[in-house]
DNA sequence: TAGTGGTCTAGACCACCAG
DNA sequence: TGGTGGTCTAGACCACTAA
């Protein structure tokens, strides 16, 4: 198990800057000091200084240096592809999946569709509610295709279908494509969630790739509009 | 004005794969050909390859090759730095700004603290609506550092404020954080958008900053419901 | 002008995949 | 086993910033 070496070096800076041993504002050693003290060449202490830069701990500024960032002002992205279990998790809050189907279908018209596949192919349909603090807030809805996850049992819901696929199966996911938009709540919404006062629901619908770019799993996660949130950091692309 | 080599072998392989020259599902050709066929290092062909990945066009498998994705299959990433009226104006509908106010404040405790500067630090406090099909969907709230922007006119508001503060003013912007929430609407709100039957607006928060970290905007955009869209297209991390 | 980050090269070794 | 992409090196030249 080793690590390469460009994300080692990532690590122990990333490290030295979340604890406060490199102050924000002050700049890093200049790329070839680093590379002495690393023992590496120069472009492989680039990588790791990209690899900071991308997740917001610096900000590099030609003939001047790296800015150290100043972390705690930001939270970080809640990257596109996080499970509901980690963000619970880190959370501290009550939390508590409830499973209320769990069957192998074929896709109708419109699924089939979204997951591009054809109608024949069998699909794993998984309909969970998320509580959060005892109240229902978020309906998740998943389309799994059979094809590359032959078994999935009620426990696994529970706990994380991700890390099943990933831990267990050894999928590899890639990529996701996400889509957020506001709905009229449907008969579903309000027999599984609390709904409350709102007739309207956050939808991200999410289409997951694996490795070799094939369409894993379409999503459906219904949000109840007040407990909805989003975070993203952009970085300006080349240009 | 050279382009970077590698920036160029991009945008060569990015329109082949648009025309359809190199179909969806076939492998490019290796990085050592394609170095021979460039006459570049492989470094400098993995430079592009790595830009068409991040961007959507080929997926990387090691030991086998690089796919083409069928990139008519994704609508792209309204990338978090993307301007009204990009966006108003690739929609081919009906567009206007409303200007309603344009002035020079001194921001309240709140305010401060979203910029992170002194109240003493004088903003300019912009509101506009944004009309599209003749009806008022957007109210966005901008508040910029007059540091950074000695002067602004309802002319630039009209037209686009980023495109002043990046072709006008030179300023780089260089990333966004931004946060996504929905909450209820404001008498402002209700002032200045057609509300409809809708009691509630997506917030869309936005910090800009600038080439050297400093923070240079901060934005409120408020949606109605029902005209709300927003795309992303996330890409896993190293590990 | 000295020092910084940005680009580019030619070559090496490795892990992974297919036949 | 041969070819692929992933990592790493040592060195070069350039554009930019600050003194």
């Amino acid at each position: 198990m080793k690590e390469n070496k460009y994300y080692t070096i990532y690590h122990q800076l990333a490290e030295k800057i979340e604890n406060g041993e490199m102050e924000a504002g002050s700049l890093l050693p200049s790329e070839h000091i680093l590379a002495e003290q690393f023992g590496a060449s120069r472009e492989t202490i680039r990588k790791a200084l990209n690899l900071l830069s991308q997740n917001g701990y610096i900000q590099k500024i030609r003939g001047k240096g790296s800015v150290v960032l100043d972390v705690k002002k930001f939270d970080f992205p809640v990257s596109g592809l996080v499970s509901f279990r980690e963000i619970a998790e880190s959370s501290g809050k009550a939390w508590r999946t409830n499973v209320h189907e769990l069957v192998l279908i074929r896709p109708d018209d419109a699924l089939a569709r979204q997951l591009k596949i054809s109608g024949k192919e069998e699909v794993w349909q998984v309909v969970r509610s998320r509580e959060i603090d005892h109240e229902n807030i978020i309906l998740d809805k998943d389309y799994i295709r059979k094809k590359f996850v032959p078994s999935i049992t009620r426990d696994i819901c529970e706990i994380s279908l991700y890390q099943y696929f990933e831990k267990t199966l050894g999928l590899v996911i890639s990529f996701a494509k996400k889509e957020i938009t506001v709905e009229k709540a449907t008969e579903e919404d309000y027999k599984y969630l609390d709904m409350g006062e709102y007739n309207h629901v956050v939808v991200v619908r999410n289409h997951v790739y694996l490795d070799d770019a094939s369409l894993l799993q379409y999503t459906e996660s219904r949000h109840r509009l007040d407990k909805f949130r989003f975070v993203d950091f952009a970085r300006r692309e080349h240009r």
